[in-house]
DNA sequence: CTCTCTGCAAATGATTTGCAGCCTC
DNA sequence: GAGGCTGCAAATCATTTGCAGAGAG
C-alpha cells in the first residue's frame, strides 16, 4: 500500500535530527522504521514486539523516548482511546483521518477528514487559532454490535 | 449560567439508577451534583476536592466509581487531553462542544459543534455507525502563544 | 434481609527517571 | 573526546481492586 513515502519520511526524520545536532542512533531509526511501516495505530508494546520479531530488540524506555521524539518532530501523533495506554501513528502529511470508535467491541474504523477540513479551519480562524492537527472521533456503536444488541433486546425484551 | 438544567439532570440520573434497581446513594448523588454544577472538565481530584470543601468528603475510589457510573448512564463524558489523567464533563443534551487545545500553554477553548453535526452524522451513516457523541479537537497554537513566539523569532531570527 | 455501595489500603500497570556505560559526530 | 543516547531497574502516579462493614430498597 503505502510503501513509497516510508523511506522518504525516514530520511526527513534523520534530517530533522541532524539539523538539531542530535545523533541519528540505530534505535531511533528502528523505531521510526516500524512506525512508518505500520498502517495503524501502534502501542508502545506493539512497536517493541515488532522490533523483537525483527531481531533488533530495543528497550521499552528507549521506545518511549524515541516515540516522544517523533511526536516532537511532528512525524508521529499520540492517540488515547481510553484503553489505558497510548497508541502512536505515523503522521503522513495531508493524510488526516478521523475515527469511529465502537464503545462495545472497541473496534476503531477510520475515515478521511477532507470533507471536514474546510469547516475546521474556518472555526480555527474565528478563534485566531493556528491548528496543526485535528482529532475527530465519533463514539457509538458499530453496525455489527448494533445488530447483535438488537437481537439480544428482541430475545429478552419482555419482563418476567 | 446553567443553573436550570442542573436539578433536572440530577433527577434523571436518580431515575436511571432506580430503573436498574441500583441504590441511589448519597455519594453518587454528591458526585453527580458536583459534576453537573461544574462548568468545565473536572479531574477526579477536582471533584474530590470540591466535595471536601463542601464538607461532604467522598473516597477517591468511590469518586472514580461514581463517575464511571455517570459515564455509563450517559450523563458524563471522559476526556483525555494527554495530561496524564482524565477529565470528566457533564453531558448536557444538545450541548456538544469541540476543543481548541494549545500545545504551548495547554489552554483549552471550547466551541459549539453545531456546524459540524450535519456532516458528522452523514459520515456515521455512511459507515452504518450509530454515533452517541463526538469528540473534535483542534491542536495547535493559541493566539497569545503565537504572538509571543513570533516576537521571539523576530528577535532571534537572523543567523550569526 | 439482600444486594450493592463505600472506604481504606494494597495492587496494578503504563509511563518516567537515575545512572553507568556506549555510541554518534 | 564530548554530549547525547541506551538499557536496566527502581520510582511514579493515576486508576483499579479486595474486602469488611454500612446503607438503600
Amino acid at each position: 500500500m503505502a510503501s513509497e513515502p516510508e523511506g522518504e519520511l525516514l530520511e526527513r526524520f534523520r534530517r530533522w535530527l541532524r539539523d538539531r545536532h542530535l545523533p541519528v542512533t540505530q534505535q531511533r531509526d528502528l523505531v521510526a522504521q516500524v512506525l512508518f511501516a505500520g498502517d495503524t495505530q501502534l502501542s508502545v508494546d506493539d512497536v517493541a514486539a515488532r522490533l523483537r520479531d525483527r531481531r533488533t530488540p530495543v528497550g521499552l524506555a528507549t521506545v518511549y523516548r524515541a516515540l516522544d521524539t517523533l511526536v516532537e518532530a511532528g512525524f508521529a501523533r499520540a492517540h488515547d482511546f481510553g484503553e489505558g495506554f497510548r497508541r502512536y501513528e505515523a503522521l503522513r502529511p495531508g493524510h488526516q483521518r478521523g475515527f469511529l470508535v465502537c464503545g462495545r467491541c472497541g473496534q476503531v474504523t477510520e475515515f478521511p477528514l477532507e470533507r471536514l477540513e474546510r469547516l475546521l479551519s474556518l472555526i480555527a480562524d474565528e478563534h485566531e487559532f493556528v491548528a496543526e492537527r485535528h482529532r475527530v472521533e465519533l463514539h457509538g456503536t458499530c453496525s455489527a454490535c448494533r445488530r447483535r444488541e438488537m437481537g439480544a433486546i428482541a430475545r429478552a425484551g419482555r419482563p418476567r
